[in-house]
Parts: C-alpha cells; sequence; structure tokens
DNA sequence: TTTCGTTATTCCCATCTGTATATTACGACT
DNA sequence: AGTCGTAATATACAGATGGGAATAACGAAA
C-alpha cells in the first residue's frame, strides 16, 4: 500500500473494548461506576459526585442503589437528614471494588495494546 | 461465605465485556456486524441475512454500508436488478474481516474466562 | 421547633436507536 | 416491453435511556 501521501481508506483502525461486571440485575461494576464511587469517597455526597461527573443526580442514585442492592455488604452508605443534610461515604466493601476493578481494567487494557497490534484486515 | 442454604446476595458475579474494531466513523467490526456477514455470505442477500437475524433490513444495510465506506476494498458488494432482483456477495476482504475478528473474538473470550477467575470483590 | 442541605422519589420531556412501512431504482431474464 | 425480487432511500412511529425539575422525607444543630 501507500500513495505518496493522503490518507489511505483503511488506515487508522484500534481495538477497542469494555469491560464489566455482571451481576444478578445486570451491570454491577462497570467503569462510570467506579469512578461514581471514587467521587463519592472524595466528596462524601452523591449529589457533589454526580455533579462533578456532569450526571444527573437521579442517575447517581440510581446506580449506587443498582451496586448496593446486588451485594449483602452496600458499597455505599447514605445517611438522610442532621448535619449538612445528610451525605454518602464509601465503606470497605465499596473500597475493595474499587482496587478490584481497576486492576481488572488495567489487565483488559494491556491485552488491548498487546492483542492490537497482532491484527491484519486487508 | 455461605448459609446452609440460600443464594448469597454477591453470589454470581461474571465477566463480560466487549471488543470492536474502530474506524474513521466509529465502530467498523464488531459482533453483531461480524455475524450479518457471515449470513450476507450464506444468503447471497442483505434482506435474507437481515431477516435470520430478526433485524430490520434498514438497519443491515447501513450495517453494511457503514463498513463499506471505511475500506478502500468494500466487504460486501452488491448488485440492485438482474437475476432474483439482485443480490449481495461477500468479498475477500469481507472473508479475511471475519477470520480476523473470530480470531481475535476467541482471544478475548480466553482472557475473559482467565481474569473472571482471580477477581475477589468482598 | 425552625432551619438546612442532602437523600429519596416521582413526573415529564428530549434524544437516540432501531422498527415498520412505503416508494423508487435497477437489470437480467422471459 | 414486461416481470420479478432485491437494493436503495425516505418518512413516520415505538421503546428505551437519561436529563431536568419538582417535591417529600429526614435528622442533627441552632
Amino acid at each position: 500500500m501507500s500513495g505518496k501521501r493522503g490518507k489511505s481508506k483503511s488506515e487508522g483502525f484500534r481495538l477497542k473494548g469494555r469491560v464489566w461486571i455482571e451481576g444478578r440485575e445486570g451491570t454491577f461494576l462497570g467503569y462510570g461506576r467506579v469512578v461514581l464511587l471514587e467521587r463519592i469517597k472524595q466528596f462524601g455526597s452523591i449529589s457533589e459526585a454526580a455533579k462533578s461527573m456532569n450526571m444527573s443526580y437521579r442517575h447517581a442514585w440510581e446506580l449506587v442503589d443498582s451496586m448496593n442492592r446486588q451485594v449483602k455488604n452496600p458499597l455505599v452508605e447514605t445517611a438522610t437528614g442532621g448535619k449538612g443534610g445528610g451525605g454518602a461515604r464509601l465503606t470497605e466493601a465499596g473500597e475493595k471494588a474499587i482496587e478490584a476493578f481497576w486492576k481488572l481494567y488495567r489487565d483488559f487494557n494491556e491485552f488491548l495494546e498487546k492483542t492490537d497490534k497482532s491484527i491484519k484486515f486487508t
């Protein structure tokens, strides 16, 4: 291939992918959910975490609720009312989940990079 | 874990994922597209291929068109009119694409299975 | 008991994806 | 020339997804 210049029409392909943990109700942990957990840890509040991700509170709350429903020990504990109106904090299980997912995520990206090089189409 | 019986609330997690090839316009090849290519090869027609997958002809045609737009040598050649009204056939490049994807797909599933076992949450 | 900010929950709406449907273009064969 | 079945294309519709706004519940602190 390759004329003197100009993009070949089949240039620039790259391997992409997603991984997630699935539970009884469907997705349990994925990239977005883990980032959300981290923001909750950082801000101590679902609403602040959501805002920082440009995500609606409604959506964030549903994700948290979905995760908590699928485990015996919740990943996030919430409190309504009280000082500051309430808040949310990450549990031990939440911390473990974050760690476990990033480990998986790194392994997966490694796989993607390695595999990407060995692909030939035309 | 495990009480005498009954499902633990954190049972049954499994790793899932998707991989695809991305080109200039977004997705170029993924699982569904490859199955579609195989059906086109089998039936010699986009409409029959679509029907066999419970997919609308419109959608199938758009997928084929999207794939063809992103390469110099089309994966599918179509003919309008003529014997039987026309049809579609897989090109050499189409065959290669199928092969390449399944190879990738197998490697990915291997990764998933291997990785799934090494994950601990709680 | 009043205040306050967050969680919890409910509606309505915009957007997106794909379906269903209808119409036209096409060209080898009879 | 007429027939036939598929490709090609446009339009209207349905369902799912998430956003935004509105409201109620909550409980510690003043």
